[in-house]
RNA sequence: GGGUCGUUAGCUCAGCCGGUAGAGCACCGCACUUUUAAUGCGAUGGUCGAAGGUUCGAAUCCUUCACGACCCA
């Protein structure tokens, strides 16, 4: 960024020239404009008004804006101004403005500059809505060009790294941080309505828990201690159960260790939430509302179209467990083929699948289910019924002690959401932490730790409960049609630019 | 980690079989009081992602590297 060419330089150094002329008038940066209406509100009131009737009622309005676009034809001239919630039209000219401010200010402002200007409304002979302006204000000068008006910014690196450019010029980008923002706030009304209460729990880790996944680590001087960046809230959050707070939820970042792609940010949000008396069955439900009620509210059906394909949330999801799932997306399999470990390996070996020494029956099941079902999952989906072996905080199943009362959300593909009926037996809870730490001594870095702070927290009871995470960002995806998480991440992270 | 494609003016892109750099828009100047990618005329603007190599000569061919996009693990 620090490099720039002769070219950019002249074109900044004109702007710069330009602002110190403002600044030697003493009107470089002023602050005292204000606004009465948006571009927005405009737009949709008086935007189907005939010319007639805005010549009968005038309306005087006040707005500012950035300068995005201008048409100069001698004493006249034509400009859009963008606000956050949309663009309008000026119509400028030099004998509406007091004698020489046209030619020796107007005419001098750049595309990209902050305006206020103040007129009556009316109507071009095209039929735009236009505010014939009678007074006019620089109120910023901006010193650097815009990118190209016609293609915008074709460069996805720019569009991540500038994001700003990116939302100034984009529509659609504006359009997807507010799905985003309305997202969020419909999953806060929801929860909240229901009697949970948002909390905040620690970011930073001295024992990271709750996922298996690789923690980034960070050093605190004045304990003179090692620190994790949390990858999930999960275990501090079942403290709080503990504690009495029957419903609780957290939306905020998580942390892992990973490589970057199109689905995957270092850092990402995490909505999760813990229900005391209540079953996973519950929680599915409740998703199910949830995902209905938010597809309503940001999209306003029921329906979705996520990358040419439709989903309907309207229908009630399927439901079927891991092993079911399996065979049917594998209809050349038998059940004896996924019953025990030695034909499972070798079902596994045939689908290329590497199967270490430490895999049980359970995890090799995933690990197949991984590489042919996962994706195939498209219509809003529940898996249910995980082993135990990749289900290390829950709860075991009465009938079936191999699997867990746990469930996996699928839309497009894609894993939405995991919830499952917490594990609240205490020393059951300490023998799977202790299988973990076994895993991560044999050399699995996502494996988990030993939190013996969180096992004494069990044994002083924790009701039966059941809890959920669901990625927001997928999610958000999956709403906005976006292809890659970077797209409804605001920054998300690059590589850094060598220089 | 592997593969494919990309990186040329501020922006969007051309540039063939290797012969010394182009367009549109933006910017600058002139004209223009209802334009919509305004229009017309004129001018400015380049270490062709970086470093090596081949060659009389490289934006172009080769190697390595950086960054990005997509696909695969």
């Amino acid at each position: 960024m620090s490099e720039q060419t002769q070219d950019e330089q002249q074109q900044i150094r004109q702007r710069r020239e330009k602002l110190q002329a403002l600044r030697e008038e003493g009107i470089a940066f002023p602050t005292d404009f204000r606004r009465n209406v948006v571009a927005g509100e405009l737009l949709a009131e008086y935007g189907e008004k005939s010319p007639e009737e805005l010549q009968e009622q005038p309306l005087r309005v006040k707005m500012a804006g950035r300068m995005m676009t201008r048409r100069v034809m001698g004493k006249a001239s034509f400009c859009h101004i963008q606000d956050m919630s949309g663009r309008i039209q000026l119509y400028v000219t030099r004998d509406a403005l007091p004698e020489g401010f046209y030619n020796q200010q107007f005419k001098k402002w750049d595309i990209g500059d902050i305006v206020g200007a103040e007129g009556v409304l009316f109507k071009t002979k095209t039929g735009e809505l236009t505010i014939k302006v009678d007074d006019i204000r620089l109120l910023t000068k901006a010193l650097r060009p815009l990118p190209e008006k016609y293609h915008g910014i074709a460069d996805q690196e720019i569009k991540y790294r500038q994001r700003y450019l990116d939302l100034i010029m984009n529509e659609q980008s504006r359009k997807t941080f507010a799905v985003r923002s309305r997202t969020v706030s419909f999953i806060r009304r929801f929860l909240e309505e229901r009697q949970f209460i948002e909390v905040e729990t620690p970011m930073m880790q001295a024992i990271p828990g709750g996922a298996t996944a690789r923690p980034f680590t960070t050093y605190h001087n004045a304990l003179d201690m090692g620190l994790y960046l949390r990858v999930a809230p999960e275990l501090y959050l079942k403290r709080l159960v503990v504690g009495g707070f029957e419903r609780v939820f957290e939306i905020n970042r998580n942390f892992r260790n990973e490589g970057l792609s199109t689905r995957h940010n270092p850092e990402f949000t995490m909505l999760e939430f813990y229900q005391a008396y209540a079953e996973y069955q519950d929680l599915m439900d409740l998703t199910e509302e949830m995902m209905r009620g938010l597809a309503m509210e940001v999209m306003g059906s029921t329906v979705i179209t996520y990358q040419n394909e439709q989903y309907d949330f309207g229908k009630p999801f399927q439901r079927m467990t891991v092993y079911e799932s399996i065979l049917h997306f594998n209809p050349e399999l038998q059940a004896a083929d996924i019953d025990n470990r030695e034909s499972a390996a070798k079902v596994a070996e045939k689908l290329g699948i590497p199967v270490k020494e430490s895999y049980g029956l359970g995890k090799i099941q995933i690990e197949i289910f991984e590489k042919t079902v996962e994706s195939r999952l498209l219509d809003p989906t529940f898996i249910t019924a995980y082993p135990v072996e990749v289900s290390p905080l829950a709860r075991r199943n009465d009938d079936n002690p191999d699997v867990t009362d746990r469930f996996e959300f699928f839309v497009g593909g894609r894993e939405i959401a995991n919830g499952f009926t917490e594990l609240n037996d205490a020393e059951d809870q300490a023998e799977r932490f202790r299988r973990q730490v076994q895993e991560k001594d044999a050399g699995d870095e996502e494996a988990m730790h030993y939190d013996a702070d969180y096992i004494v927290a069990l044994e002083h009871g924790m009701p039966p409960t059941a809890g959920e995470g669901i990625g927001i960002d997928r999610l958000v995806m999956l709403f906005t049609d976006a292809p890659s998480i970077r797209d409804v991440l605001l920054f998300p992270h690059m590589r850094p630019k060598n220089q």
